[in-house]
DNA sequence: GTCTATAGAAGGATAGAC
DNA sequence: GTCTATCCTTCTATAGAC
């Protein structure tokens, strides 16, 4: 710092950083395949490197350990999901944005796989996932929560219904429907079911 | 068999092989916990041994390879689950049944965590475990849709449901609750808001 | 940053004595 | 049926040359 005229710490990695970034990239996305298929657990370092392409060593110089790669990957993807947390509009709207999420996941059965093994596993403390899915369910627990609320405020909610209960309910339903879409994918929409149960839910909006 | 006077094979296993059958179950009981918390990928057979306080040589005897365990620990569990499918009476009390079973699951968090992480791990097709979901979940929403069809018949479904995913719904709501409970046992109660579920879609009895 | 080589521990499974 | 000893493989991780 103290006198460094070139120092552009500030601005990211320079110029030689460029070429690790995206091999970086590239092993993450080797990750996603692997431990959807095996899990955290399942998952050896020489099956990564070899679907990265590269040699068991090379990934460990970049990534120091088999927890730190998956921390790192989920962290690359937690972001995707606040985004959708943040960005839609309110009531219907947001549980519509959901279900479009989830829908988009046909063509990634990759991403299913990867949600369903890893949150399974990390439900025992101390996996190391397992603070990092703690939090996401509680923040969407959350989020959903007072959506459902405004729902319920705009009087858009069928009597009898609880907005905390209808949040645990919404992402058991995204959960487990993605679950069994997995083992029949001819047989269970995830969409299609997603809607239908919100159907059963919201009264039309007579506006 | 042919001249064998002392054959008994068909009265299952004789004295010899008692202690032997005990054995067994007592292993079966140490999988359950040791698979629960590790999956199938993440369990070894030395820690099974371990658990089950025995070497794990001996172990070996008694079931071939890990696969074998894993099988064998689900097909004992298996006539449980088949159980309830058949015993249960009709309409609304096969549902109630399946809610009161899972709530028994408050106490045995090792069976939710068994059936979280075997499940989710099993939806890879060359899973050991993977052929015995599939068919479990087949079954599940088979007589699940029967079910509701029935309920339907009685005039009990509100209108705009259908029973084939009705039945996906409340099978995807089991497993979803259970597996956020795993997380947030406090916030979380499967029992109160399955049934929560099946009263925003039945109309109430009336006779 | 990348490679070869390899340590050191743990994995599943087998052989053979008792 | 049970034990000790052990094989072979694979695992994560390190060391050091380039």
């Amino acid at each position: 710092m103290l006198g460094d005229v070139t120092s552009e710490n500030s601005r990211g990695p320079r110029g030689p950083y460029a070429k690790s970034a995206q091999l970086r990239k590239e092993i993450l996305d080797a990750c996603v395949t692997v431990f959807a298929d095996n899990g955290f657990h399942g998952s050896t370092m020489s099956a990564i490197a070899q679907r990265a392409g590269i040699g068991q060593t090379r990934l460990l110089h970049h990534f120091a350990s088999k927890a730190e790669l998956l921390t790192a990957m989920l962290a690359s993807h937690e972001q995707r999901m606040a985004e959708i947390i943040e960005s839609t509009g309110s009531g219907e709207d947001a549980l519509r944005a959901h279900v479009r999420e989830v829908g988009r996941n046909r063509e990634r059965r990759d991403l299913v796989q990867l949600h369903s093994i890893i949150s399974a596993e990390a439900a025992v403390a101390a996996h190391p996932a397992h603070e990092v899915y703690r939090t996401r369910y509680d923040q969407l627990r959350l989020h959903l929560t007072g959506v459902f609320a405004e729902l319920r405020g705009a009087g858009r909610l069928k009597v009898g219904t609880r907005p905390d209960i209808l949040a645990s309910q919404f992402i058991a339903m995204m959960d487990g429907l993605q679950l069994q879409w997995l083992y029949s994918p001819t047989t269970v929409d995830v969409a299609d079911h997603l809607d239908a149960f919100l159907s059963t839910l919201l009264i039309d909006d007579a506006d």
